[in-house]
DNA sequence: CAAATCAGTGGGAAAATGTGGGAGATAGTC
DNA sequence: GACTATCTCCCACATTTTCCCACTGATTTG
């Protein structure tokens, strides 16, 4: 399970620290693609298989399916990480993430999002001002 | 059962003691994250991980789940206290909850709510003036 | 009323983590 | 075949975080 915000700057080499704590869940098999609403997914082996599943079963004929699966899989690169825990970025991954220096690594449960400091600030502020919405209609799920 | 207020101060480090009484029930695995009105919640290890069981059912595809998804993780931490009884307060939960030193510890039956002793002031005037509208609206939950 | 114990706060030291730089190896090109 | 450029691996330093200890104030008991 991974969850909280942490901080890390991207390098002159395109390098950037996994945070310590999630490094035991993110095992070899682990999957960085583009995400949605800006940021960057890790899933976990298990994670992506099972979304992979999911994906597999999705009509041919159906243009959304083709583009959301494009989406992913294109992007996607595994997560290897040298003996300090650190992670190459590509570059398509860096730019569609529009990440200049200073990254978020944010824990979602089954996955970890990765954002753009300024763009995940945005993001949230704007997430802050919704919030009774959200719990509101979140409620409806029993929650 | 967690009830009743407590006041705590919040040191240099960030660290701040969890009131006594409620230690037994805050064993690990409790989690803090953002709450509701201005607050912090501290979920006991069972209560997260029924949330967590409904958060996972989400569908990655729906805008609002992801936001309401993020909200509660990304500012979740694990409530792990030292050997007396303090425990870590993050950036985050302290910039959200508006918590300058003065703190705030108020049992809310299955959770325990942490507050900015100032905004748990103005909050809990605010509703005493109040009083007679709530319970008028709460007779159509059936209490 | 006094003494002792317990809870809360503050500070200091040691360990671990994150970041930057450098050296070596490999691959591609001229 | 040699040279250059890129990528990968490794090491060292600095900062942050975590753990441990001591002090103060309050409460309870003898």
């Amino acid at each position: 399970m991974f969850i909280g915000t942490y901080y890390h700057t991207l390098d002159e080499k395109s390098r950037v620290s996994v945070p310590k704590i999630f490094r035991s869940e993110l095992t070899p098999g682990s999957i960085i693609t583009k995400g949605l609403d800006g940021c960057l997914f890790i899933f976990t082996a298990e994670s992506w298989s099972k979304l992979v599943g999911k994906l597999e079963t999705l009509p041919l004929t159906s243009k959304p399916a083709r583009d959301f699966l494009r989406l992913l899989t294109y992007y996607a690169t595994p997560l290897d990480t040298d003996k300090l825990g650190r992670t190459h970025l590509p570059d398509n991954l860096i730019q569609t993430s529009g990440i200049k220096k200073d990254v978020v690594f944010a824990g979602a449960l089954t996955r970890v999002e990765i954002w753009d400091k300024h763009t995940y600030h945005t993001y949230l502020d704007a997430l802050t001002s919704q919030e009774s919405e959200l719990s509101a209609s979140l409620g409806e799920l029993g929650i």
